[in-house]
DNA sequence: TTGTAAGCGTTATCAT
DNA sequence: ATGATAACGCTTACAA
């Protein structure tokens, strides 16, 4: 184990000298510079982190919460985090919710012990959330997919502009009588979705009837089935149908199919997400990518900002989601 | 921050008392043991992680070394790794190939440096390791779904028995003619299928031409329909078709459906890996289940029992999947 | 621009 | 069965 001690002793320094060098934090004359960085090089001297995060108030961790792990969403962002901060020399833990028997508390508990400098917190159902305690957030944070405060930054995927954009993209392709396979009324992206598709409507004077040409799934392929077959006994002219997740998309294409309805001759079919599933779906599906690597991206350069004492810009951040366009519509 | 000296003088003992009353390290006397646990309830004393990393040769850290962590077999590996790691009161942090671009000598280096305990390291595809370097790993170290060298334990699952099953399966099904979609050669894992297969049609005294009913695809859907159609060219007559993956599968029965050919009545499709889409893919596919969860806890007790000086038993574990009947078959 | 020395919170060694 | 004390490797006042 080469320790700093070893380094000042081969550099002919004192150890403080080769602590600054390290972490620039004094003026060093370039001479010294040179000679400690070929004493750390030629003794391969790698900083102790638990010696470093013990003495200093900075453990260089970030850690990353997620409420399940699993869900691919969730790798995919906390990629896009990693990158980040990796270039700027941190290095991330991360904590499950699942593990946590979704215990936030106990896992932020968890993590401060372990003395991380900021924490992602990132949330697959954006829902509202509660038995909530900001108290606890009493150190530099960021949430990914939720807001849980005004005083917490936030990255949320823009769901509102994917849905005006759906509704805009579907006229455009002609469609004269356009529906809506809906989420459970307590997800907020698929509310967002909705009421993006339907302020379009109303901007191009479309008319909608709500009432009539919404039907609630619950983010199910075999909701989507279900909504899709009411939609039709409700009015079988429906020549479109935005849903709000691509599981219910693919149970709306199977629903159509059954009944010998061309897609998308006959009925286009948007869904959102972009699951794995939908470009080899037999129908390939319409659908959103969400912009989860910039998400993750984003959050972590958000954090690093307020950890270095600066206010991000801007404070809740919207990133828009991508068209792709496939068969199905 | 309440230090263990802080417990100490409350509870009238010195801090080494505190510290072993803690690791268990040597013999206490029920009063003081007592006295100590109350004062630490009292003033709510966590012990600094890193203080302990810095003090004693262990930092309790056991860290997973993924190729790849989108991928999900990944995660649900991890969950698996987790829940015992922390049974055991390990903490688990992560590194993902991708972040290193694959580099592992790298990543092992940067795990070294965070002074782990062990390492678990999790391959996504299992082809042979090239470029390897075990001298690198002169600590406590798992591997998960590749077999590094016969020094270093690892955990794999039982594609051939796998196999085995599956034409057993096929056979009792009725099937009388059936074929295969490899994946590509180089994979472990397809060719531990296909042999199995194999083996068990000969056990059976199936008659099995295996340079004509063997067809290699390369693992996705595209290749699935070639696959298929190539297959159907050379015998129209075949009866039952087990591809070594699901994506295959999915594309060989987009394929057959093209031809009207009818599943599982005039054709049955066995896939593998049990991919989110088996279940609510149109027709929904017979697949096998990897006990990913399994492995991951396999896994990590194996190398928590390494980390103990134990000797792990089996060395070279291998887990059996699980057959999933749906239509398709 | 550089050096000295104290101390972060533990655990391990040596006593008792 | 318990205590005193050094040491782990580093950062950071304070001095020079």
């Amino acid at each position: 184990m080469v320790t700093i001690i070893d380094v000042a002793k081969a550099a002919g320094v004192s150890p403080s000298t080769v602590s600054h060098v390290l972490n620039g934090k004094r003026p060093i004359s370039d001479a010294t510079k040179k000679r400690v960085h070929d004493a750390i090089r030629a003794l391969g001297y790698e900083p102790n982190p638990n010696a470093q995060a013990l003495r200093s108030t900075s453990s260089g961790i970030i850690a990353f919460y997620a409420s399940d792990i699993t869900e691919v969403f969730s790798t995919l962002i906390i990629q896009g985090a990693e990158r980040i901060c990796r270039e700027n020399n941190y290095y991330m833990i991360f904590a499950s919710g699942v593990e946590f028997n979704n215990d936030i508390a106990e896992a932020i508990h968890f993590l401060k012990k372990r003395r991380i400098d900021g924490l992602i917190m990132s949330f697959g159902i954006r829902k509202k959330i509660n038995n909530w305690i900001p108290e606890m957030l009493d150190f530099p944070v960021v949430s990914i997919n939720a807001r849980l405060s005004d005083a917490i930054p936030s990255i949320q995927p823009d769901d509102y502009s994917g849905g005006r954009e759906a509704a805009k993209y579907l006229l455009h392709r002609g469609a004269k009588n356009p529906a809506i396979i809906g989420g459970p009324k307590s997800r907020l992206a698929s509310e967002q979705r909705l009421s993006g598709f339907v302020d379009e409507m109303g901007a191009c004077s479309t008319v909608f009837d709500k009432d009539r040409m919404i039907v609630y799934g619950d983010f199910t392929f075999d909701s989507g089935r279900k909504c899709m077959a009411e939609l039709l006994a409700r009015d079988s002219t429906i020549d479109a149908v935005f849903c709000a997740n691509d599981y219910m998309a693919a149970g709306a294409i199977t629903e159509a199919q059954k009944r010998a309805i061309l897609i998308p001759q006959q009925l286009r079919i948007i869904g959102y997400d972009n699951r794995e599933f939908d470009w080899f779906w037999p129908i390939p599906i319409t659908t959103f990518s969400l912009p989860l690597a910039e998400m993750g991206e984003k959050g972590a350069l958000t954090l690093i900002k307020i950890i270095k004492g600066k206010k991000p810009e801007p404070f809740h951040a919207v990133i828009p989601s991508k068209l792709v366009i496939r068969e199905s519509s």
